[in-house]
DNA sequence: GTCTATAAAAAGATAGAC
DNA sequence: GTCTATCTTTTTATAGAC
């Protein structure tokens, strides 16, 4: 479930502390200024850390930019997982995916930003995972739409043109979701669930929802 | 209407022609590699010119950067001026915004790749000019929402949060909508038109349109 | 217009003292 | 663990020949 880069043993905990608000912090500049833009000697700064000791914890630079991407990843899939236990009907699914996936975002900005940025930029197996994770995540987005049409809740819609829509309608929302801000995960959540539900609902179905017109 | 830096006769048409092709290539290589990633040499080799020639037309890297948004951005602007033109109802104008949005992002995708990544890398009045365009055009969409809202064509949605919805659900579509791939940008718009209005519609309003249910 | 040569700075990463 | 000094490569950009 989470990554095989994170969390195992090879090192001290109080190492694995250090390293961690060291990629955090890393995540707020690489935001902020660029992956590539971003220099050694910056990170160090920002850290308040010399080139020998940065690299103590890094290995690489490209080492904290695959760091960086496992973190909010595993907070990604932790929520679907979360989701797929909860169970539901389709539209009920749909909907915790929303909640959760703003969640993360609303909590991770910086992470989420780089992720959305700077993915190319990870090379060979570290690319591979996390193209194999992301897939993975948007493929239960996928699942629970062709339930949805299969069960009759949902119109019948292109299951992966639809996942897309949503993907893109949430996933948008780094550009300006940010903690300390006007808006919650949830106050956005809600009215973005209340358009795709509603986008995609079978006119014709029985609906049994709390406030239904039928 | 069209970029200050732009088209412009500093020189001869030739040489604008030269650089416009330019442009497109360095484009394209931004777009795989990303801008900071991409050094001078690689963007000669991409072009088959020489640093000295290379120079003679873009002037610096992030006037090319610069360049690249502009040739973007006169399209959506330009899609955007004929939406405003056409005129017609709210649902109908934020139909043909999707369908003008998405044939800039299939037409133009390496462009459109580079200006939602890298856009934080241009400064000064670069900067400034591209997120006032860029504020420009989601300031329509707003409004048009707000005016489907107040026509009652539209139910009682937040404009400035359900223009963000929107905005995300066409612009993610860089990630996979390309020239010869297997959609067309019309064949994305309309099923994404569809959600997007069933999700905001006013379920009390008179519904005109050919094939309602009323 | 296009080339080669070169500058001058900065990049990522490592070695070895402490 | 953390530092400073250094290595090697690469960066953007310019100068000047042709």
């Amino acid at each position: 479930m989470s990554a095989e880069a994170n969390g195992d043993s090879r090192r001290s905990p109080k190492w694995e502390q250090r390293r961690q608000a060291i990629i955090d912090t890393s995540a707020h500049v690489f935001a902020r200024r660029g992956y590539h833009a971003t220099g050694i000697t910056e990170l160090c700064a920002a850290n308040d850390l010399g080139k020998g000791a940065l690299y103590h914890y890094i290995g690489s630079k490209e080492e904290l930019l695959a760091a960086i991407h496992d973190r909010v990843m595993d907070e990604v899939m932790a929520g679907a997982n979360r989701v797929a236990q909860a169970g539901g009907t389709p539209s009920q699914q749909l909907a915790m995916l929303g909640d959760e996936l703003l969640d993360v975002i609303h909590r991770y900005p910086d992470h989420v930003w780089v992720f959305l940025h700077e993915f190319p930029a990870l090379t060979g197996p570290r690319a591979e995972q996390f193209r194999g994770r992301r897939r993975e995540y948007e493929q239960q987005v996928e699942a629970v739409l062709r339930a949805g049409v299969e069960a009759g809740d949902f119109r019948d819609i292109d299951p992966w043109l639809t996942a897309r829509a949503w993907l893109g309608m949430h996933n948008y929302t780094y550009l300006w979701l940010k903690p300390g801000g006007r808006l919650s995960a949830r106050s956005v959540a809600r009215p973005f669930a209340e358009i795709f539900m509603r986008g995609i609902a079978n006119p014709d179905a029985e609906d049994t929802r709390p406030g239904s017109r039928r």
